[in-house]
DNA sequence: CACATAATTGACCTACAGGTCAAGAATGGT
DNA sequence: ACCATTCTTGACCTGTAGGTCAATTATGTG
């Protein structure tokens, strides 16, 4: 009873997700919010309690989203190496407007202080770099991967080399030295 | 003649140096900025103009600095692999407290839209990768570094792991996770 | 000493971020 | 028809960011 929502919350969460993406989270203010989940400011706080409840909904998002995409890329069937050159050049192709990634343009603007964000983001990265080891090891199973090669040591190796390629996405403005990166190092594996 | 100042500019760039490394850009008012140098809000806009303009300042000074200190260690004498070791664990362990990279940090939290900072970050970016690549000629050359490898596309993949470590520092909370990337990352040349 | 020059300061200003709230509008239940 | 309940909204509030300025203080010069 009472009086029904006059916007799906679900949706209003993605497009938040989309404006923190964007403009950061200091740099996107409630006015903006409002203004792009088209309802009043007032309606957003009643709604979602605050700025900051709102950018930890859209956060999980975020990895519901785009990260478990990443990481379903890497699993699926296929000769390992190339799984993972194909989820590395995806992740740089998709990202033509230069926002980077999410949780680390977060990582970076919160810093060790805050708990919360923090909190998510070693989840994410313990998760991606579950996924890069299971990678190796089954490249490891089908002959590809030199077997010698340390997998738990190599999937930090590829973590970090994904959270510089989000980085670096945000001042390279043509994808081109990124894709090299990407073959450089799937290369050497 | 007129009256003499009371600070030394010259210092009052590197306490703003470090003050915007700490907090961002953003995170950091001209209140703060003032009390750290311990003069007057209104000195600091005669002496400098605006937050900005001194944050430029600042950001000039850390390229003298920080940047070409690591690139030095690079320069130094002995065999490359082991110059690179060094440089990328010195990297790492002198960021104890994760304030990561401020130009790294500034990259992320201004992005693509703003032209000055950006411009200085490209212009580290090569300045560290032109480095990358003559240390790792100069391995090849002494016959440490296999002569097969693409010197300029690991270069490129050098940059990036640097900008990995530098914000993977943010998040994790012990260096011993980013001394193993490291070590995976000069094993693999 | 008088004076031009330059540095220092805290009071002051404007804009806006982030948030609260009272009044009204749309529902279901009786 | 009335009510309890829940959403919606714009007006309103407080704090502070970023910056300006007039008055004051310290220097060199004639």
């Amino acid at each position: 009873m009472g009086r029904p929502k006059q916007f799906d919350p679900a949706l209003a969460v993605g497009q938040a997700m989309d404006l923190f993406w964007r403009r950061g989270y200091a740099g996107t203010t409630p006015q903006d919010l409002a203004g792009e989940l088209g309802i009043g400011k007032g309606s957003l706080y009643h709604a979602f309690g605050g700025k900051r409840q709102l950018f930890d909904l859209a956060v999980e998002r975020y990895l519901d989203q785009h990260v478990e995409a990443t990481i379903a890329t890497l699993e699926r069937p296929g000769p390992a190496r190339e799984r993972l050159r194909t989820a590395l050049r995806r992740l740089v192709e998709a990202d033509a407007d230069h926002r980077g990634c999410l949780m680390i343009n977060s990582a970076v603007e919160f810093g060790l202080p805050d708990d919360a964000v923090v909190r998510q983001v070693r989840r994410m990265f313990a998760r991606i770099e579950g996924a890069f080891e299971a990678l190796l090891a089954s490249g490891q199973r089908a002959g590809e991967i030199r077997p010698d090669l340390d997998a738990g040591a190599t999937a930090g190796l590829l973590l970090n080399t994904v959270a510089g390629l989000r980085v670096l996405a945000r001042v390279e403005s043509s994808p081109d030295r990124l894709l090299r990166v990407v073959d450089a190092t799937v290369d050497l594996l």
